[in-house]
DNA sequence: CTGGTTGCAAAGAATTTGCATGTTC
DNA sequence: GAACATGCAAATTCTTTGCAACCAG
């Protein structure tokens, strides 16, 4: 799966119909602005999208992520305190590593995850959703520079 | 460890002080709605705190959190979309497997994710902060109601 | 007494909603 | 042309801030 290649395919729009929505220049835009943005908050999508289309409110902005994500375009990702972020559901196939210090996101594949989402499902019969994890703590760069695990937990 | 032992205990009166700050009643009182409250939200613990002491503020309640966690004695957790939650740092000792249908909570032992934890601190150079971590899907009830893993990642 | 704290009200940031107008099918 | 979508503005929700009155040390 490449970049644009579910923006442009007729899949979803053939979808969107079958479901009784329209296809509109806005759905298009907001499509394509999460797939160029990588995970991008609302703020960051109606910016992309201001620039082909400056008359596009915000409000449309949300309500077309809604229904991108009802759809199963495009899913979000809570990255802590802040706006959640939106990428395309075909290319979230990696974990959040988020730097409490630098707020740098690594983005290792979710095979990482693998042992540990088998465990939880092991152990507490807990089907975890990788797409929407976040791990929190401080990133590699930042541990050298703070000095040694000042803080971190274990 | 103990429920009240934090809250009543004086090292961290002590500690408040030793850093210019004042000890007031309402600053005990966020404390202790804390600890009884478990993952509260600044909403919960202005609601706890006002049964004892009716004129208290939300405002104050924020501040107050913000200051707790400066000093170490509390921490939050980003359950997902909504308000923060907070606990005592020193029961903090879990992750949180959040239920994307029910929305509730399980708390298993922060010893389950120590494989994970490890093998991104070799993998990456990250240290996680369990502390942080909230981590979503479908909880057993859930699974065997809706059907098997619809929509699971892996 | 003196400066840190609080309550209150107003300001912000993020998101949602009602509704008249506009657009897709 | 009818129903769905959009833009706009107002309403919500969550959180922060300015400031005068208050109170802990």
């Amino acid at each position: 799966m490449q970049r644009g290649d579910v923006v442009s395919g007729i899949d979803w729009q053939t979808d969107l119909r079958a479901r009784g929505y329209r296809l509109t220049p806005q759905r298009q835009l907001v499509l394509q602005a999460v797939d160029t943005l990588g995970h991008a908050t609302p703020e960051h999508v109606l910016t992309e999208v201001r620039r082909t289309a400056a008359g596009v409110n915000i409000s449309t902005v949300y309500r077309t992520l809604d229904l991108l994500e009802e759809l199963g375009l495009v899913t979000h990702t809570h990255l802590g305190h802040g706006a959640p972020r939106y990428h395309l559901a075909a290319e979230a196939q990696h974990v959040h590593l988020v730097c409490r210090d630098c707020e740098k996101v690594t983005e290792p594949d979710v095979s990482l995850a693998a042992p540990f989402v088998e465990s939880l499902r092991a152990s507490h019969g807990f089907e975890t959703d990788v797409k929407h994890f976040a791990i929190f703590g401080r990133c590699a760069d930042c541990c050298r520079k703070t000095g040694p695990t000042e803080d971190a937990d274990q």
